[in-house]
DNA sequence: CGGTACGTTGAGTCATATCAACCATAGTGG
DNA sequence: CCACTATGGTTGATATGACTCAACGTACCG
């Protein structure tokens, strides 16, 4: 399912959030005999909860969808990642295993650092140890606004809210279409309701001529409006 | 409401899950010219949302809450901290405002570390900073299964859980009763629900023998099943 | 062409929120 | 010392948002 591919390992250092993008060449080369890189084709799953993980993964292209599953196999997605996010560095840093799995959403290539590599240079470059406690105090502090969400807002809140935040994260084609495409139970998943739910507050959405839907492609009418519904503030 | 007191810092070397059991005498030392000890009293607010943070906060003795005021001004908490741990380092590493707001429940004595003291501890000792990484990394974790959890649980699992959560944190007295005294309001506030809702399951853990109550007063009588109904694995 | 995954709609049910009234306790100030 | 007020706790009645179940439509794929 995945195929070994090369990239120019510098990538990581261009991309806008990358913990690497204060790296220097020489670190980038040192990486870089270490590290290996694959294409990973959509639906492929990279791991799962409780496997153990033998390094962390950097989002180069593509989408990854990371989820627990709970109680009567209902997943819950926590997030998403999109290029220049690492993901799996949780498992690796706590020495635990991995507490949520992670799925491939859209063709991705992915670099993938082995622990010793990461710790060695961890333990090396304090500019990378600190960007990556930031990267994950920022990730702790949505996980901790979406608890709020979800324990506060209605159903329809919280869907209006996430159109938002998508949008926010993935940004709009040229036609107002979100850039990233979700099933409805996807979506269902993200904010903790059932499918059904999602596809009846989606068609109200639509009649209220907040949004337009063509199958998977939602196209945004009324961002201040949705806004509002969501109250998102930020 | 609060008041300067004298602790010996190395203290803080001592508490099991201290980021600075690692520090050497001489480290203490250093830290302990910048840092000040405060014995603060139940009800102070050491910070609310959307302050900026000029330190982080260690906990000597006491218990903090953490906790996001939502819409319509009702409170979800996130966390508490006890002896032992740190908080506001998420702001001070993000150098964004706090995202949340912290309140003394039981009489506190905190250690106060300016953030450039803290920085300057990060960029000097590796050790430090790969525990504080370690630390942020947990309450991820923590933060991704209280997203499910309070996605797919019904109020019921969620209390049984929290009841839980709360023995295995800060434990239980010889007779049985939890260490730690919450109103109903504020175990609404963690598990995401109204107070009304809190008190008549209670009532109803009582009548079937998993517990007895005396005021805040909880004794646990029925660990197993509790742990059951809330369907916590770990 | 049958199979599989996804999407949609309707009907019925139930857990939980909301609203309202009331009690207990403790602290305050005249 | 008593009235006053605030805070927390409890219980009942009522309303409803959201879930579940079930049936069916649609589209793509080998």
């Amino acid at each position: 399912m995945k195929q070994e591919i090369y990239i120019n390992p510098s990538d990581c250092r261009h991309q806008e959030y990358s913990i690497f993008r204060h790296l220097s060449q020489d670190d980038i080369d040192n990486l870089s005999i270490e590290m290996n890189c694959n294409l990973h084709k959509k639906g492929e799953t990279l791991y799962n909860e409780g496997n153990k993980l033998s390094g962390v993964y950097y989002v180069n292209t593509g989408i990854i969808k990371i989820f627990k599953t709970g109680i009567e196999g209902r997943d819950q997605i926590i997030r998403f990642c999109k290029p220049g996010e690492v993901f799996g560095y949780r498992s690796v840093l706590s020495e635990e295993p991995a507490c949520t799995s992670a799925k491939v959403l859209e063709d991705s290539i992915l670099f993938f650092i082995p622990t010793h590599v990461l710790l060695n240079l961890l333990n090396t470059n304090a500019v990378v140890a600190k960007e990556l406690l930031i990267v994950s105090c920022k990730e702790l502090g949505e996980a901790n606004s979406f608890i709020t969400d979800i324990a506060q807002k209605s159903v329809r809140e919280r869907l209006a809210e996430v159109l938002i935040l998508l949008k926010n994260k993935f940004g709009l084609e040229e036609d107002n279409t979100l850039k990233i495409n979700l099933t409805r139970e996807e979506l269902a998943n993200i904010i903790g309701t059932a499918t059904e739910s999602v596809i009846r507050l989606l068609s109200e959405f639509k009649q209220d001529n907040l949004i337009d839907l063509n199958g998977r492609k939602i196209k945004y009418l009324n961002i201040p409006e949705l806004t509002r519904i969501g109250n998102v503030y930020s």
